[in-house]
DNA sequence: TTGAAAGCGCTAACAA
DNA sequence: TTGTTAGCGCTTTCAA
């Protein structure tokens, strides 16, 4: 199987006479050793195909260079957005990426703790799942020292750090925009309270109506799973209800372009009828008909974020417990779904 | 930094009165130990919070236990399908993933090869970039007899071992059933002629074609990136050919379904005027309006298929040599965007 | 500026 | 069924 022997320093310090200790500094760029070794030693290990052994320098250093994201799901635009920002510093800095998702389980979530604990990352970005309900499972990271970032779906109470938009004042925007579009009876469409970025957005809402003196049935609030069958589920409930809303936050641009679909098929005009806003600006949004008003969520920017200080602090270089939240900016996309005055105003 | 001290095998080992070879044996499930002292071994492992280094553990054996991904594109359905399916199988084998990819550079594809050929990944699952010429940069792979299988995107020429769909039937199916629609003058949209899976979808569209005795002006055949701009793009060269053409074939759904909103927003009635059918079963086709008609690409079952077939051929179960080519079974799904006849024939 | 030598934690050949 | 021992390839302390 193996057809050609794998390269050490040994064979380079062999064919020029030195110490391996002097191949290893000139390889890891070492200021004491001499310019001109050091590029007979790059040159000769290039020559001879050397590929260094991460598991013996790990081992060594007792490192992994590794860092571990725990997300929720991989087939959302705003995971991947993240995912994208997040390799992009990582790989500059020479970090490898495990990613693992917990397909919003609990247990799952749990069990990709526990493995990424035993694989030793020396650092965690995570998203909470819908279902987790306790931190538990990342105290050993904790007593470890292992520093952990969590980044949109995070537990507000704690002492984590964490990068997150400001979700209240998106729920607050989006409903404000729709009431300044007229709209009385508001439905809202959004995740499970437990986590704050559903909650968040919860309360920015009703904190709108609220304000603009604007009461609405209990029943105008769905809390749904926001998968595709939700967005079905939520059009059945919105079509039943009496007199019509008229107009509806769904958290969520793919469970609102299912509603949306299901409720133009009922006859219902998009936005004379019910202005729609949904929620995370993917791409989706701009492709249905009419086009879909949304809040725009900066994924790669997040990953980014956080990331970088993930990084920054590995290296020491801050304390992450002096930067609790990072909070980034999002805005309000205003398209053609929630324009009843055919205008912004 | 680093609170509780590591456990090794020696802690528990000094503690049972056991050699660390004994430890060692127990926790990989050895037969040959004593079915109460692996008990007991397990037991304290336990207790202690002992968790195995792999970074020892793999320099020993020479064996990193872990997948290498390269694809070209992280943010399509389809990709992150054949990840959930790559995953699935490799996670109940206990290998690890590296994914890494390339955004359609040749460059950065070549990068990630021989990033992951560094990492020392015990296989390898790709699919090549747009750009991708040549496969130089898996040399060294073969060389040191680490598997490699390709996917989706493949070089068709070369003795490697590859999972993809029938691409020349798809396109056939696809323009058939256009044709059987009763359209006579469809255009093709697809992209990079070089990569197999564009240039046999447009071989089975000229078949079709053929076979029913339809000519269509050179200019028909528009080869892009696939892009959302050119979805634009090509609702602008649709619009000016004259006459109208009656069919589209667009051999991406999103692509597609950019160019289906732009031509009805200039009064082309889909599927009146032209009927399309696109190309992945990407969520969005069934969103749109109306719904479209598609090829449904099982990527969670081709990364299955690739990853189970790696670690067959990486534990010695069979040899790839003998297995060139694995043909998934894919479909044509009929929706409203390409029902002139407005039944299915 | 370079070298000698120890050891990171684990596995496997060989011995008992 | 268990133990002894060597060594995987690298980094780093101490010495020169």
């Amino acid at each position: 199987m193996q057809q050609k022997k794998d390269i050490t320093i040994y064979d380079i310090a062999n064919k020029l006479n030195l110490s391996s200790a002097t191949i290893s500094r000139a390889l890891n760029d070492s200021p004491v050793i001499n310019v001109k070794t050091k590029k007979r030693i790059k040159d000769v290990a290039k020559e001879l195909g050397y590929r260094q052994n991460n598991f013996a320098s790990n081992l060594r250093k007792q490192k992994s260079n590794t860092i571990g994201v725990i997300i929720h799901d991989l087939k959302s635009n705003f995971t991947t957005s993240v995912l994208t920002g997040i390799e992009k510093i990582t790989t500059e800095s020479g970090y490898d990426l495990i990613i693992a998702h917990s397909s919003e389980s609990k247990e799952k979530e749990i069990a990709n703790a526990t493995n990424l604990f035993h694989k030793r990352v020396d650092g965690l970005i995570a998203s909470l799942s819908f279902e987790t309900e306790n931190l538990d499972h990342f105290q050993p990271f904790y007593e470890k020292g292992i520093p952990i970032i969590f980044f949109d779906r995070v537990e507000e109470g704690l002492e984590t750090t964490k990068v997150i938009i400001d979700n209240y004042r998106a729920g607050y925007q989006a409903t404000k925009h729709l009431i300044d579009q007229g709209c009385k009876r508001i439905v809202i469409v959004t995740g499970n309270l437990k986590r704050n970025v559903y909650n968040n957005r919860f309360k920015g809402y009703k904190e709108a109506l609220a304000e603009a003196g604007l009461e609405v049935p209990k029943d105008f609030f769905l809390i749904k799973d926001l998968s595709e069958q939700s967005g079905y589920e939520v059009a059945q409930q919105i079509l039943k209800m009496k007199p019509l809303p008229d107009g509806a936050f769904i958290t969520n641009d793919f469970t609102a372009a299912i509603c949306m679909k299901e409720l133009k098929q009922h006859g219902i005009r998009i936005p004379e009828d019910i202005a729609l806003v949904g929620f995370n600006n993917d791409s989706i949004s701009k492709i249905v008909e009419p086009s879909l008003s949304t809040i725009n969520y900066p994924g790669m920017l997040m990953g980014e974020v956080a990331a970088t200080n993930l990084l920054n602090h590995i290296n020491g270089n801050t304390d992450l417990k002096q930067m609790n939240t990072i909070i980034i900016n999002s805005e309000l996309i205003i398209r053609d779904s929630s324009l009843k005055s055919g205008k912004l105003l």
